[in-house]
DNA sequence: GTCTATAACTCGATAGAC
DNA sequence: GTCTATCGAGTTATAGAC
């Protein structure tokens, strides 16, 4: 990904904004031509086919996704409050009218490469077991209850989360998406 | 939704199939006149839009929806069990690679009417208060806890199961929505 | 109601000049 | 790297005969 120069990292952006909003068959090189200023021909310079487009932007993602957590677990110690400042970005997202673009992509998943499909399992994969290790030291912490299986349970954080947050978009109103984590966390703490 | 013959009941279910498969914009008129052997000016004939197709189509659903969550609580008196009986049919639509027809639509509202983004609405709400109506029962049967609040822990069960849904379809694995779906009914029971 | 024929448009993608 | 020009295919939608 560190390969790619100024014009491609910025027709990610765009294409990754539009894939959040719209969903990644909703938009067309003509979009990234109108909001980067560059021709479709030269997209496709940098990316020959929509699917190349498809794989550096996930990748792109998940790698910065990974950065994300490593940076919020190196700032925040508390398990509980750990898991809170991943429900912001998601909180934060549903409010500029986002959805999770691997959850985006899971929807458009028949339509796309296999390989794509591999980065989105490694995404969910990435989170959940990053939201097992908070619940285990929440546990430590005397803070989420002792019957607590962190893995079932991470799995079930992080499905109530891409859930909540397509359900608040829907609704347009984020604040489901904030009563749903709050009650996820209720019902694993004292 | 009565006054539609059969062929446009076929076209529907056509509709429905491909638009949980893959989308409501990765399907065309061309795909239906391919499954239904009816050709693509008589769609036009009954749904003038592929807009009006996408209401009908949602209307009909909600509809539906509204008679087997009703044939539900008929048949099941017990509040846990009912809860089961409702993720039975989300597991099962996994099970065949199938999303929530609504979750798909939810992924591309901003490319539908406002009228079907309320329909959405109206579902969501539909099984949360369902959901709200069996998790009170389940109180009252002394089996759900009495800590838990009903209409919060809905919302929270109906995003876990829509995301969990998105994610299991993901990685192919229908045993990962039973899992979530476990773990949310245990950490609300005794 | 269903058909043939076609309009009008958009899409991803390629060739080749600079 | 970026451009102009264009191809071929796919899309929704309409007109009009039967």
């Amino acid at each position: 990904m560190q390969n790619l120069n100024d014009t491609a990292h910025k027709l990610l952006d765009v294409a990754e904004r539009y894939t959040q909003l719209h969903g990644f068959n909703a938009f067309s090189y003509k979009d990234l031509q109108r909001e980067v200023g560059v021709k479709t021909s030269s997209i496709h310079y940098y990316f020959p086919s929509k699917q190349d487009l498809a794989l550096n932007m996930t990748e792109r993602y998940v790698e910065r996704f990974r950065d994300a957590l490593k940076a919020m677990a190196r700032t925040e110690s508390n398990g509980v409050r750990r898991i809170r400042s991943l429900a912001e970005l998601y909180v934060e997202a549903v409010g500029q009218g986002k959805f999770c673009m691997c959850g985006m992509l899971a929807s458009d998943m028949l339509s796309l490469p296999d390989v794509v499909n591999g980065k989105l399992c490694e995404f969910f994969r990435l989170i959940e077991e990053w939201v097992a290790d908070a619940i285990e030291i929440g546990k430590e912490q005397n803070e989420i209850r002792h019957t607590i299986d962190p893995k079932p349970a991470a799995a079930h954080f992080l499905a109530a989360l891409e859930g909540g947050m397509l359900i608040a978009r829907t609704q347009k109103r984020p604040e489901y998406l904030e009563s749903v984590v709050t009650e996820a966390l209720a019902q694993m703490t004292h």
